[in-house]
DNA sequence: ATAAAAAAATGATAAATATCATATTTTATG
DNA sequence: CATAAAATATGATATTTATCATTTTTTTAT
């Protein structure tokens, strides 16, 4: 049955894609898909897998039809610095490919992943020809900066119990939760250490006070959010 | 003397201006900026003066022709992170415009700054008919993005001393020095600690000690740097 | 199913940083 | 130029966070 499920999929025409309506490839006829099409590849990766590295030369971007991921960058310390999640739907390595640069940040699955590489050439001809899927392409930058903009004054002015309550909700948030209302994502410790910026033993220590609260239960690394309105509270230290 | 430079500076046309070179509108043709140039309007600001403010609907953005400012965030904590420094050359105001959104930042002279506005319209047309320019914009604002995650992982990755020592020498990197060999911007130790994310106290406590150890020197609010090399690895931890 | 490895948990302690208080110096303003 | 206001400086102390050590639990691989 999966493998029934995987064949569909294989096969899958990228003008009948419906995840591209979540991202900039929305804006694009279904003609100049049926191109694209002809030349993407799809490909089934697995929690762990890296998807590109920092300082990688990219032949294309990846457009991502399921799953999650993160995106690091090394810090001199050797410590791994997540620096954003993105989740099906979304696209990854237009930035390096449009700049014309290396990949400045690493993309490692979170979960198992199905994606599908686009060659850069196409990408880059529909950026020409089509300003609507270049004005598209400018917004989510502009939106990623924005964020990245609040994570600078997050990460500057709040302390790692406002960072780390922050962070919950917006797990939940981007991520959303599953049938018995856990935050539906799968972060070790650590993972969560290296998005907040602190070490994994303050993570862990501080789960734990959350817990004892009652703001949060925890099964495994499963997370519940139990007291969203105190935890908002907690993101501006009160 | 002053008021002849003023005039030749608020007469002067778009198309024989030369800061534009450094910016994303190097790239337009003259025939289209002299239709720019009848349109935009000159300004001069002085230190503190604000151009625009978080929240405000931006009916065009602002190209740079002289001076300094910085482009901060109000944290729900009252205290104000400065996010990005900008120099003359720069364009900022693009980003709001093409996301169609309100600015998320307040940008502030640093000190006195000749500007000019340039109409919404005008841009959003030139993004449409020149994809040579919407890919110049769409560069530029991959590279904040770059820019701003090296920021968070700083930010999250670095103590207050090796932040600071990596902010002198970023300052001296982007702004230059004077005849002196000071750094050319003039920074309360309160924007500095805005800059970084740390007490005003704690800035001013590191930046003496720095003196003492004799990697800088410090008048008033003049800084030199005296010993790039520790600098650089103080900037690492060591 | 079990051993080995990895992750999570927790305590003790050290180090970094914030906060508060106050003095001094610099800058701005009438 | 005098005075007020702002910025800088510095000490004392409290709080936060990191680090190191160790144990327990969970996950992985055979």
């Amino acid at each position: 049955m999966y493998f029934c499920f995987k064949i569909i999929f294989m096969t899958l025409n990228c003008e009948k894609c419906l995840i591209r309506e979540v991202n900039s490839l929305s804006v694009i006829p279904s003609e100049d898909m049926v191109n694209i099409s002809k030349h993407k590849k799809s490909l089934h990766i697995k929690r762990g897998e890296v998807i590109f590295s920092e300082g990688a030369s990219l032949k294309g971007v990846y457009c991502l039809r399921n799953g999650k991921c993160k995106l690091t960058k090394l810090a001199p310390n050797g410590k791994e610095q997540i620096v954003r999640f993105i989740s099906k739907g979304e696209l990854v390595g237009h930035r390096s490919l449009l700049s014309n640069s290396v990949a400045h940040l690493t993309v490692t699955a979170l979960e198992e992943m199905d994606i599908c590489f686009i060659p850069k050439q196409d990408i880059l001809d529909l950026f020409k020809k089509n300003s609507d899927f270049s004005l598209e392409i400018t917004k989510s930058l502009a939106e990623d900066l924005d964020e990245a903009n609040s994570s600078i004054a997050n990460m500057a002015q709040k302390n790692v119990r406002e960072r780390l309550a922050e962070s919950l909700l917006f797990f939940e948030r981007i991520f959303g939760v599953d049938a018995e209302g856990f935050i539906a994502v799968t972060l070790t410790r650590e993972e969560i250490a290296n998005a907040i910026g602190t070490a994994t033993e303050s993570t862990i220590r501080l789960l734990s006070e959350f817990k004892k609260e009652g703001y949060i239960t925890l099964t495994g690394k499963r997370i519940k959010l139990e007291d969203k309105v105190k935890l908002q509270h907690l993101t501006e230290g009160y």
